[in-house]
DNA sequence: TTACGTGCAAAAAATTTGCAGTTTC
DNA sequence: GAAACTGCAAATTTTTTGCACGTAA
């Protein structure tokens, strides 16, 4: 466990938002200012792998980057507003459920799952005036 | 519509496993020697955004690639083995369930949704001589 | 120590953009 | 013929690799 592995962590447990890998990297060299690129995208492998933080395509609503966040105690569901981009955190009995499901339907044994769901929120579909055409 | 696009279509429509773009590109230019990559990418992201394909990440067991398939009748899960990459899909009454209840308690207006799920399938479970360390 | 981790340089992948010529309807 | 689409070139962005030096346990 080195400085630079506690910095990334650091950041990503504390964040109130979903960052990428280049905002990590913006905040790392902040408390660190040696602190390289390639550290980041390391450490984040790292934690991924140790299962210290889950990694998230927020359905990709602006460019094909990866999110991350700290692993939470209990799996919850994204929920991301194609339009504005906002994103909703979910926890779910029913999703308890499914997974509990899913190990057994699909004789898996499960280790990290992602449900991500793209759609409108109330917000967008209210200002939205109903664009014709494309 | 044009011949390209017929082409790359066709080719997600058809396909038997998870292509990716590179690997859509490499089919393509069997059918179509000259269609650039480009056109690849633009395609994939106007038929995503029209809802007939859709992209997903295999938990990324190989890589950050995204991988594509045509959009199914009724939504599917995705069970990724992390260790032979192996990968299921599997419908579930109860997902249906989830989503309807997402759509209700995050008053979001649904469009695509992507259950991703990681973990160990029998046959390695049954094969790793429970590695130590790491 | 001493195995592991880091920074630096550079390569490899993946994706996007600008533009002129081509195709579809 | 007009609008939309393509190929080509090149730029960006994202992620990975090799290697000599530095550091935590």
């Amino acid at each position: 466990m080195t400085r630079q592995r506690r910095v990334i962590l650091g950041i990503v447990e504390t964040a109130t938002t979903h960052l990428d890998a280049s905002q990590i990297l913006l905040q790392a060299k902040g408390l660190d200012p040696n602190i390289d690129r390639v550290t980041v995208y390391r450490t984040l492998g790292l934690l991924k792998q140790h299962g210290m933080i889950d990694e998230l395509d927020l359905m990709h609503v602006e460019g094909e980057k990866h999110f991350y966040e700290r692993r939470p105690q209990r799996d919850h569901i994204h929920v991301t507003c194609l339009r504005c981009g906002k994103v909703v955190e979910l926890e779910s009995a029913l999703f308890d459920r499914l997974k509990a499901n899913i190990q057994r339907e699909a004789d898996v044994q499960i280790v990290v799952t992602r449900l991500e769901v793209g759609g409108y929120c109330a917000d967008c579909r209210a200002s939205a005036p109903a664009r014709k055409g494309k």
